[in-house]
DNA sequence: CCGACATGTCATGGCCTTGTAACAATCGTT
DNA sequence: AACGATTGTTACAAGGCCATGACATGTCGG
């Protein structure tokens, strides 16, 4: 992992609790303890996840976290609600406004950091730093070091983002917008043809190992890693 | 998945709230904020699926919905309708003027999808994702893969998406028209012959896994694709 | 301030796909 | 059996899509 987590909590003492947890996982914590507070580092630091708590004073989680789904730069970051309620209506709620997951106080340690781990898997699993292997190809996030057939590859940074994303979404054909929006991030404003390049550097930096062959064109519709 | 699908909602927080889900999912979102505008976009993309609001400044959403039945052109777009009111009487107002399903505000993102991939599979699935299989021939939109007996098959981009129509509308005679419409799109001008070359094609590459003889001939009508 | 590296874009050339025409084969009907 | 209508098959030219190398610009550390 290598996420920065913004972790919005009024209450201090859960606020270091968890923050202190994440910190031990291996996350950045960034703390707000009320929206406004949340909306200025949201924007500043565009955080991986954000852990939200359900009451807070003034502007109330569930808003906050409406207002972050409606502004485009903020809208994909995943949401975790905290919530000291147990209702099924408020959970109902709490999906509603596009929270990711839920997570009822007490929790435990553990539990928060399973639950992190499964959101940042599910949204963006290029986000963990969990270990992918693919045929003969290894991808160690951790280490930021790929081998193909045991031999190490060296790739540059957006080649290295490109493999990894294509090595956690393996048999699927992406287009090349696909692959902007994914690898790139969906602001940026690049020419679609330059996907074509960066497969080729790929590919290239792949050879010495034979593994090149993994990434195959879909003439049409664009690429797709496979093992065969 | 790659269906087109139109949105028509006056209030931009839910708009874009929409349409982000919709490209999320890997759909192709067009926007509109009133029937005017909404009636134009219809006529010039043509979108596989309509969502639309119940309540539109000016002409509302079920009237719209109204004149999209009476144009043959558009008579045969699936719509859902979205609503803040839940009562009964509404909902059967809805349907009776054709809405394929509906949808209560405040939804989650999660039912969003579920309730538009439904509809998709009923009304066109050829856009879904999903695995078709007929007999022993299996094809697989997100891998863009396809096998006859296990014997991987190799298709251009129009082959492919033929294939993909057939199966996913077996046992049922298609004219030429019919699949020029579906598979080449509405708008082309193509020879009515050109389709019996790529059966040819098609059947020639179906040939080593002796399942060509699933496209049959239907002479004066068009082709059907059968598991005898 | 310089150099190495990274990145995006462009131009070129080749292969693949595709639509069409032409001709052969087949079917249904008389 | 013969004829016209319909479909199968092949060849081909045009165009599109993709791989590739070169190049200009940007970025970062020394």
């Amino acid at each position: 992992m290598a996420a920065t987590i913004l972790v919005v909590e009024d209450e201090p003492a859960i606020q270091e609790l968890i923050s202190y947890n994440l910190k031990q996982a291996g996350h950045q914590a960034l703390k707000a303890d009320n929206a406004e507070q949340a909306m200025n580092l949201v924007q500043n630091e565009l955080p991986d996840l954000i852990l939200l708590d359900w009451m807070l004073p003034g502007m109330s989680g569930v808003e906050l976290a409406r207002r972050l789904r409606t502004d485009k730069r903020t809208r994909t970051i995943p949401i975790i609600m905290l919530t000291a309620r147990s209702e099924e209506q408020d959970k109902l709620t709490g999906l509603e406004t596009g929270a990711d997951d839920y997570i009822t106080k007490p929790f435990s340690p553990r539990e928060l950091n399973a639950r992190v781990k499964a959101v940042l898997r599910r949204r963006a699993p290029q986000m963990t730093d969990d270990v992918v292997q693919v045929g003969a190809l290894k991808l160690d996030p951790a280490s930021h070091r790929i081998t193909g057939n045991n031999v190490p590859v060296e790739l540059g940074p957006t080649e290295f983002r490109l493999l990894h994303f294509l090595m956690t979404h393996p048999e699927r054909v992406h287009s090349r917008t696909q692959l902007l929006d994914q690898v790139w991030g969906d602001h940026v404003f690049v020419e679609e043809r330059t996907v074509d390049v960066h497969i080729r550097r790929l590919r290239k930096a792949l050879e010495p190992t034979t593994l090149d062959s993994l990434i195959q064109t879909v003439r049409g519709t664009g690429y797709r890693l496979s093992p065969n």
